[in-house]
DNA sequence: TCGTAGTACCTC
DNA sequence: CACTGAGGTACTACGA
């Protein structure tokens, strides 16, 4: 076992380890995820060869790691490196050349040599040509980055020459590293204290760390305490869990079980033990093992924070979990929608606040859970003496290992705390009634039986399946995604650049730079009297090495950027009151370019006369209001294509580093090339929503430029369905409000916003009544076209109208928002408004009621009966209060929307036959699901789903309106759509 | 140096 | 007065 003493810990000698070469693949490593973090900056560094990189960003990867090292390349290389796997590639140099800048400020990354360590040390990297010292002329005592870095690394020659080399080269070899806390560390007085109180935990605590033990244990489990609730809560090393999936990720180096029946009678494993605490670090994966029939037996319930990820990482030992009882987490959510302070729905967070937990159990030290950061964190000290800022915490194993005692203590308490949160929370919510859509059906405890409980353990399995992805295609489309951006920036950068020469060097991605060339000296909309400077300076990476004069070259520099016109007018601006950057305004001031001016670095031809003003000389292109800031002509046009240039940047930007990246990426998917997005129930309106990576908001298929859906396929031999409600938020408020005019036109069928604008305009219904237009057209066999004009071809303005509305009115728009939408006057919008409302009066009676419950009761509640609180209206100003009252008329329809998904997911998830077929849910997207399974029984499954969806009450359909399902099934995401 | 605020972009 | 709901994520700039 690895023990760091004073004396520091022992590496031994690894006879081939070719340093350098482990550095250059770590390098190249780093790079890579670095650029997968950092899309913009990096890939200029890649695409233009230079090998510089930032210690600090890579560091960071290491520090933010509190569970160890989490650095799944790392970890790989310290493998290879202690098993002493690693051979030179070249068979003889074994020279290591410690590569320095000269003069330079220090470039450095972390070395190989201090992953051995498991800590980030640093050791300058090559750069290209730059000047090298040899590493036999290096001193480390004389190095000043050694100072720096708090490095103490021995490193050694040896002296063994080389067989049959007559060069009789020098080897380095990695004999010792040692690596003392650089600066003392130490506990606040807090950590003290809650350490005291920690510790006296420790005498209930059963360790087990060894099989006998174990299968002594398991069997008390299994048999007399077999009806017990048991809590359980893992630790784990090396994942990430932020950024990373757990399926295929972690090691579990620990868990404990707290367990009690019914009457909060914990267990008792002798001499007064009543949690356990099983360690897997040490004892070895096969203690956890033992413990599979435990975790295995549905008939054993099991009581979990935050369950996913628990159940994940023990998975992945191939143990399937089963007998799910509850998840904290998602109790908490249904006793509360909208906990955002006091520790949110964390497992610290609810069990010591005094509102969730009712009693405070007396074996527990404090009310509830400790965090790790109070507990193990320390801060460093500074040279002076004085108490550093930074909170450092070991690595988890480490902890384990060498806090022992106090670490077990933290850990047990976890499953203690999450046991006694259950209880409580149960009990809340047995108080509370549960009315199903008007029917009293019990307590919401109930409700999380029947609904919410099965409803995680199917999250929890869609999660596991995860979704295959086309690593090919979307490296594809990555390099033609790169490039049109490339285009572009350069486009806009040399445009630019002839107003102000800086501009050539600047982050076309900075919203700030961008503000600065086109609206420099404005002033600030709320802020009279504030105005943005005329110029600003700004540190950009010296990609082509500039020099300042009197300065070397270094890897920033700073440019000047100035307005680069006066008087552009914008009316869009951000909330703080400054022009807005957005695609959107650029997109009004650049006006419609059409995409070919934009990847053409051409000039303009002086072709067409001048005096065509802003009326649109090329057909296609008509320009925005940057065409007369610039002074129209010839510069106005070519103003308006940069800006346009611009407004695609911004886009293609957040498509690479929002979907394409992370879907290659490592740490989100796993071997299988199937991405394992985490689901959550943590929407204040019981929507689901979606993590590392967000599938959710995949582009739409109208906006997917590079088709990205399409990188979403199913497996050989597979296919996906595809399948979505239509209107679903509609129907709901139909329902809700008993709008006889919306539930009249769902029955009819059809294209529901034709008959909306049909509702809203007498001249529109008159033209039905008197046949001149169609309401929706089905084509009887022979027919080519309609007989008469379609109401949407005929009407299009006023049936995107009544759409907008159709969409706006259930989030509450007002006629204000809406006249700045459409661009008329706010009366012109209220009459419109009223129009809606017209033949809907239910609706807006229904909207009316809603914000009084809000009022007087606090809460709203959606179709099957969950609630949302609102705080007191009282205390908030008129816009605060609007936008609560405007959630609490969306919250209902959203909030049973996401029920009725709910419902269906979970009739899929019951119907044997389906099951049989072997179809999988994959994914939901509020009002879609996903499922994949056999090609051959596509079309029956198909069938199948929309009889789910459509009845998705237990096969009924408790709504006065019925539930429209569109459903495909095909190869790739793209395709059934 | 790190964390946060502001801005932006993607979804239903 | 303020001005459409619910989410996730990335990047830049800036201050402690």
């Amino acid at each position: 076992m690895a023990v760091r003493g004073s004396s520091g810990s022992k590496l031994g000698f690894y006879p081939n380890l070719n340093v350098r070469n482990i550095a250059q693949e770590w390098v190249q490593e780093s790079r890579r995820l670095f650029y997968l973090r950092t899309a913009n900056n990096v890939t200029n560094n890649i695409y233009k060869g230079s090998t510089t990189l930032w210690a600090g960003n890579v560091q960071n990867e290491l520090s933010e790691d509190r569970r160890g090292l989490n650095y799944p390349y790392l970890q790989n290389l310290r493998e290879r490196v202690s098993s002493n796997s690693i051979v030179n590639r070249h068979g003889n140099s074994q020279e290591l050349v410690r590569h320095r800048m000269v003069n330079q400020p220090v470039q450095s990354v972390p070395a190989p040599i201090s992953v051995v360590n498991n800590s980030a040390k640093c050791l300058s990297m090559p750069r290209a040509s730059k000047v090298e010292i040899p590493w036999r002329d290096y001193s480390p005592a004389e190095d000043p980055l050694l100072d720096k870095a708090n490095t103490e690394v021995i490193l050694e020659l040896d002296d063994k020459v080389h067989d049959g080399d007559d060069k009789k080269e020098k080897k380095l070899v990695v004999k010792k590293v040692v690596s003392p806390l650089p600066t003392k560390a130490v506990f606040s007085e807090e950590s003290l204290k809650a350490r005291k109180a920690l510790a006296s935990i420790y005498d209930k605590v059963l360790v087990v760390d060894n099989i006998e033990s174990a299968r002594s244990i398991v069997k008390l489990l299994t048999t007399k305490y077999k009806s017990f609730i048991h809590a359980c809560d893992t630790e784990v090393a090396n994942i990430e869990a932020k950024e990373e999936t757990p399926v295929g990720h972690g090691e579990v180096i620990c868990f404990s079980i707290y367990s009690a029946n019914s009457d909060v009678q914990a267990a008792d494993f002798g001499n007064g033990k009543t949690c356990i605490w099983v360690d897997v670090l040490d004892g070895g994966r096969g203690v956890l093992m033992e413990f599979a029939p435990f975790f295995e037996d549905p008939s054993i319930k099991k009581v979990w924070h935050n369950y996913s990820f628990d159940n994940h990482v023990i998975e992945n030992y191939g143990i399937k979990v089963a007998g799910f009882r509850a998840d904290t987490m998602h109790l908490a959510r249904l006793w509360d929608s909208s906990r955002k302070i006091d520790g949110g729905y964390s497992l610290e967070g609810l069990t010591n606040d005094r509102r969730v937990m009712d009693t405070v159990p007396e074996d527990l030290p404090k009310p509830g859970k400790i965090s790790m950061k109070t507990i193990f964190g320390r801060k460093k000290v500074r040279k002076d003496g004085s108490e550093g800022k930074v909170v450092s915490i070991d690595p988890v194993k480490e902890l384990q290992r060498e806090d022992r005692e106090l670490w077990i203590c933290y850990s047990s308490l976890d499953s203690m705390s999450t046991l006694r949160l259950y209880e409580s929370l149960k009990r809340k919510l047995e108080t509370r009634r549960w009315v199903l859509d008007g029917c009293p059906r019990g307590t919401m405890y109930d409700f999380y039986e029947q609904y919410w409980c099965p409803f995680g353990a199917l999250l929890v399995k869609m999660e596991t399946e995860g979704m295959l992805v086309d690593r090919g295609y979307l490296s594809e489309i990555e390099k033609a995604a790169i490039a049109e951006r490339e285009l572009a920036a350069d486009k806009f950068r040399k445009w630019a650049s002839k107003y102000c020469p800086d501009a050539k060097y600047m982050n076309v991605n900075s919203d700030t730079q961008i503000r600065q060339l086109l609206f420099g000296g404005i002033e600030n909309r709320h802020k009279s009297g504030e105005t943005w400077p005329q110029s600003k300076t700004f540190k950009v990476l010296n990609e082509e090495n500039v020099a300042t004069e009197g300065k070397k070259t270094s890897k920033y520099r700073t440019i000047k950027l100035c307005s680069i016109v006066e008087d552009l007018k914008t009316d869009m601006f951000t909330p703080s009151g400054w022009p807005s950057a957005s695609g959107d305004a650029l997109r009004s001031l650049a006006g419609k370019i059409p995409t070919e001016y934009i990847y053409t670095m051409g000039d303009i031809q002086e072709d067409d006369e001048d005096s065509s003003g802003s009326e649109n000389p090329d057909g296609d292109s008509s320009y925005g209001t940057a065409y007369e800031a610039f002074g129209g002509g010839k510069n106005g046009k070519e103003a308006c294509h940069a800006i346009a240039a611009l407004c695609e940047i911004c886009s293609i930007d957040s498509l690479i580093s929002n979907f394409i990246l992370p879907l290659q990426g490592d740490r989100i998917s796993c071997a299988e090339g199937r991405i394992h997005c985490s689901l959550n129930i943590n929407t204040e309106t019981g929507r689901l929503s979606a993590r590392t990576p967000n599938l959710q908001n995949q582009p739409a298929l109208e906006k997917d430029r590079y088709k990205i859906r399409q990188a979403f396929v199913a497996a050989p031999g597979n296919s996906l369905i595809v399948a979505d409600y239509g209107q679903l938020e509609l129907r709901i408020l139909a329902h809700l409000t008993n709008c006889k005019s919306m539930l009249d036109a769902f029955k009819a069928g059809g294209d529901f916003h034709s008959r909306t604008a049909m509702n809203m305009y007498q001249h529109i219904r008159d033209a039905v009544h008197e046949k001149k237009v169609l309401l929706e057209w089905h084509p009887q066999p022979g027919q080519e076209k309609p007989p008469v004009p379609l109401l949407k071809d005929a009407f299009g303005a006023e049936r995107r109208k009544a759409k907008m509305l159709n969409f706006s009115i259930a989030y509450g728009k007002t006629a204000l928002g809406l006249s700045r939408d459409w661009k008329v006057s706010v009366k012109e919008a209220r009459d419109t408004l009223k129009l809606w409302y017209g033949d809907r009066k239910e609706v807006l009676a229904w909207q009316k009621s809603q914000k009084k419950l809000a009022r007087e009761k606090c809460e709203v509640y959606t179709l099957l009966g969950r609630s949302r609180h609102f705080p007191n209206l009282t205390q908030f100003g008129p816009g605060q209060r609007g936008h609560i009252e405007r959630a609490a008329i969306n919250a209902p329809v959203q909030g049973s929307a996401a029920d009725v998904a709910m419902c269906a997911m979970l009739e899929i998830e019951r119907n044997a036959r389906l099951k049989e077929l072997g179809w999988r849910l994959l994914l939901q997207v509020h009002d879609e699901v996903i499922l994949e399974g056999p090609s051959e029984s596509a079309e029956v499954a198909k069938a199948i789903v929309v009889e789910c969806m459509s009845k998705p009450f237990h096969g009924t359909n408790i709504l006065k309106v019925d539930l429209a399902v569109d459903a495909k099934c095909a190869k790739s995401w793209y395709a059934a759509k």
